[in-house]
DNA sequence: ACCCTCACCTGCACGC
DNA sequence: TGCGTGCAGGTGAGGG
C-alpha cells in the first residue's frame, strides 16, 4: 500500500537482493498484471535477462537489464515482492515468479490484482505515464519556482492537485493529508488562491514528509534472508492527522475532521488548517 | 487541455 | 451466524 517512501524502501530492499542475479525462467501467471504482451512473450523476453539495475520512479519500480531491456513495476494499493528460499511454499496471490540463478524465487503477490508490470525494450521507450511524471519531489528538479507555478495555474482543491502524479509526484491519499496539515493548509482551498508563502511552507511541507518517512523507514527490517521470505517494505508508521477522525489535534487539540474529496477519505484539523 | 467519474479486485470491519 | 454495506495508502480509460 504504498506511497513514494514505501516503494522507496522497496527498491532499497530489492537491489542488493537481486542486483547481479539472472532470472533462469520467468513465469506470468496472471495476465492481467502485464496487460499489454502475452504471457509466452513475457516469460521469453525476461529468460535468461541479467539484472544489472534497480531503481525507482515516482512509485513505479524499474528493473533494469543488461540487455538495455526494462521491466517497470507498479504495486498500485497491495502488490508486493517476495524472495523465497527453495524450501518457502507460494505465498497467496502470487502472479509472476522469476527463478533465479541462487535458487530463489523471486515472487511478485497482489491480493486485489491491481498492480501492474510491463516490459520496456529500451530506455528511450517509456510508457507515456512515465514520461508524464512530474520531477522527482526530493531532486532539484522539483524546484519552488516549479511548485509555486504548478499551484497557480490549478483551480482545483490542494488535496486533487497534489493527488495528481503528473503535477507533484510522490504523494498518495496519506501523505497529502500529512503535508497540508504540516503546512496549516486546508485540503478544500483552491489552489489558484495559496499565497506565495504559504505556497513555499507546502512545498517544504512535501519534501519533509516525504524526506521523514524514507528516513524513518531505513531502519526497519527488511531482510530478505528470513525463512519465511519476508515482505519487502512492510512499515507501520504514525500519521498526525490520517485515520485520526474525532480525535484531539496534535497541535491545537481541535477535533480532526474527516471529508471525502473525489471519492477519497481527506483528514484535516479544521482549526490548524485554513 | 483539463478535470471528473468510474472501473478494476479482494478482504475486512461493522451494523442489523 | 450470516448478510449487506462501505471502505481500503492507486491508477487510467473514457467522456464532457
Amino acid at each position: 500500500m504504498p506511497e513514494l517512501p514505501e516503494v522507496e524502501h522497496v527498491v532499497r530492499a530489492l537491489r542488493p537482493a537481486i542486483v547481479g542475479r539472472r532470472i533462469l525462467a520467468a513465469e506470468l501467471k496472471l495476465k492481467r498484471t502485464a496487460p499489454d504482451i502475452s504471457r509466452p512473450a513475457f516469460n521469453r523476453l525476461l529468460k535468461d535477462a541479467l539484472i544489472t539495475a534497480v531503481g525507482r520512479r515516482g512509485k513505479y519500480i524499474l528493473i533494469e537489464f543488461e540487455s538495455g531491456q526494462m521491466l517497470t513495476t507498479h504495486l498500485r494499493m497491495t502488490g508486493k515482492f517476495v524472495a523465497l528460499t527453495p524450501d518457502d511454499s507460494l505465498p497467496p496471490y502470487a502472479h509472476v515468479i522469476f527463478y533465479l540463478d541462487d535458487e530463489r524465487r523471486l515472487v511478485f503477490c497482489d491480493m486485489r490484482q491491481f498492480g501492474r508490470m510491463r516490459i520496456v525494450p529500451n530506455p528511450s521507450k517509456l510508457p507515456k505515464e512515465l514520461l508524464a511524471l512530474a520531477p522527482e519531489p526530493l531532486a532539484p528538479e522539483f524546484s519552488e519556482e516549479y511548485f509555486l507555478s504548478t499551484v497557480r495555474k490549478s483551480h482545483r482543491s490542494l488535496k486533487q492537485l497534489l493527488l495528481d502524479q503528473t503535477r507533484v509526484l510522490g504523494l498518495g491519499n496519506i501523505y497529502a493529508s500529512e503535508a497540508l496539515f504540516l503546512a496549516g493548509v486546508s485540503p478544500m482551498k483552491d489552489a489558484s488562491t495559496l499565497s506565495k508563502p504559504r505556497a513555499r511552507k507546502l512545498y517544504q511541507a512535501i519534501r519533509d514528509v516525504l524526506q521523514e518517512a524514507i528516513d524513518s523507514g531505513s531502519t526497519l527490517q527488511i531482510d530478505l534472508a528470513d525463512g519465511n521470505g519476508s515482505y519487502f517494505g512492510s512499515s507501520e508508521r504514525f500519521w498526525r492527522v490520517y485515520e485520526h477522525e474525532g480525535e484531539p489535534c496534535v497541535r491545537c487539540r481541535a477535533q480532526i475532521k474527516r471529508v471525502v474529496q473525489s471519492g477519497r477519505s481527506t483528514y484535516y484539523c479544521p482549526r490548524c488548517q485554513r
